[in-house]
DNA sequence: TGGATGCATAAAGAGAACTTATCCATGAAG
DNA sequence: CTTCATGGATAAGTTCTCTTTATGCATCCA
């Protein structure tokens, strides 16, 4: 059975804006529909009470009696039905749930997010890290950023910024050394996770043959961030996002030394959301937010 | 626009069962719809809000923060829209609101509501009296007596009784006036509302030729009830509907001097009530009860 | 008396809501 | 480790509610 017969809700929302306004005419103004509508709808809840609810009266109507003990209550629950759905809907506004990987999270998102607090004030935002892709339909969040190939589906991407990678370490070991100069100088220290294959992209770019990686000791430590704690602590080269690193590049607590920076071209950093909620607002504020800053970070701001 | 688009009323019903079932498919159970309908309007609303208000997991769905917000409101809403309607259903029951002649009124329906009150103990009766035919879309009435046609438009009727009449008169007024044994004798006592045509009617089916009813005084009491009541004072002879003084003629307070009853062929008694509320129980209850009266009273139970 | 107001009714069209059929993923069971 | 059962999503098609337009009727007002 249709689910309108059983329990005419609709036609209970017609009635109290009649009840409210006495008025058919009134009423469908209000509700955006017409006289007839109005008409129609209030009869169908008679007939589903099986008491009339209004008395036509020439020119102006009045409430039964049972219309005078439906009206209220009515009118109530309708008032909570409200307030409840316009709470959720203004709520879901005031926090923004982001997954994030680790590494963007601690080297980007933290030190930023301070700019979006201030531009968006009512809106909290809470940040959660996972390596893992997590699934909208199965998490709460509002959206995901993550590093891949942007084409998941259900979900509207954009491209944040493309991982590059250099070899970055502590200048203190560049002096201790004896100086790089050559990227060849690099296979004297140790390389942090000499598995890593962005090592054998930057090598083979940097011209170097056979550097025999597969022989050095591996110490995968997971995160990039990691990597780059042990390499300022100047435990080794590590080969690390330049984007990440600019203030410890500019601290002096880490040095590029070679210009050369390799691409990673099958993983990208990118923001996702699901497709149809690509209008909420607080999901096209942090949209417009984080697009700005990758611009103003790429140039300089 | 539609209704549902601006507030999905629906929609917030089905999420509810949802909500409690913790089930899509239960869910659709109660609302007599399917799963796939349930999934629909759920989706629907979720978009309407911009949220989603349930997470899917594999064999099991639980609610979002913000579903976890509405839902109990939501609930709270629909109970108490729910009791008012069962509660204006229910009580629409308790008050049976009959219009009637007066005549009727006091000469039939009071001294026989009593049984009906025996049988539905529930119900109570509210007995208004107006001389005029009453609307049903302009007066709170549940159903009417009238005397008339039957034919009215929009109306179910039911004739309850014809319109008899004959003559009446106290028994002492017999006796002084030194015996009743013609129909002529009958004019040499006053008649009680000698305009009344139900006069002539008789006369004329009695046999007597030109009774001279115009040079009478004419004395309208405006309900045979008032005339009854001058015939039994013995101010008269009233022309009088049988079936209404079987009482005053048992005690002897009224004699019908010939058994001659004619009967108005256009007006007789009628229940009538809005056709599209012949299935309201207390109208039901009270059409079975007054018919099943009728009956008795003719056969004489 | 003519016009304005307010609701009812009829007919027809739009589109929401529901169903059937199918698919996919997960968890449980043999 | 298949196979089955469960629970939900999706696609396509259909039904029928709801709405609108057009019209009528009654009342009130000028």
């Amino acid at each position: 059975m249709k689910l309108s017969k059983q329990f005419p809700l609709n036609a209970l929302r017609v009635f109290e804006a009649v009840a409210r306004h006495g008025s058919f005419t009134k009423a469908g103004d209000e509700l955006g529909m017409t006289q007839t509508a109005v008409s129609y709808q209030v009869k169908l809840l008679e007939e589903n009470i099986g008491e009339p609810l209004f008395l036509r009266r020439p020119r102006h109507i009045a409430l039964t009696d049972a219309g005078e003990r439906l009206a209220p209550k009515v009118t109530e629950a309708f008032a909570m039905l409200h307030e409840a759905v316009a709470t959720v809907r203004g709520a879901s506004e005031e926090t923004l749930l982001i997954h994030s990987t680790p590494t963007f999270a601690s080297q980007w998102m933290a030190r930023r997010l301070g700019s979006f607090h201030l531009r968006h004030p009512a809106t909290a935002v809470r940040l959660i890290t996972s390596d893992t892709l997590i699934d909208f339909a199965r998490e709460s969040a509002d959206i995901a950023i993550r590093s891949g190939k942007g084409n998941w589906p259900g979900l509207t991407c954009h491209r944040l910024m493309t991982i590059d990678f250099t070899p970055m370490l502590s200048p203190q070991l560049v002096a201790s050394s004896g100086g790089i100069n050559h990227p060849r100088d690099l296979l004297k220290l140790r390389l942090i996770d000499a598995g890593d294959p962005w090592w054998a992209t930057w090598f083979e770019a940097a011209g170097v043959a056979d550097p025999d990686l597969a022989g050095r000791p591996r110490s995968r430590l997971g995160a990039q961030s990691f990597e780059a704690s042990a390499a300022i602590a100047g435990q080794g080269v590590a080969i690390l996002t330049p984007e990440f690193y600019r203030d410890d590049l500019a601290a002096g607590r880490l040095v590029q030394p070679f210009p050369l920076v390799c691409r990673d071209d099958d993983w990208d950093y990118w923001l996702a959301y699901p497709e149809n909620r690509r209008n909420v607002p607080k999901i096209k504020a942090f949209r417009n937010w984080i697009l700005e800053e990758m611009n103003d970070g790429g140039t300089g701001a």
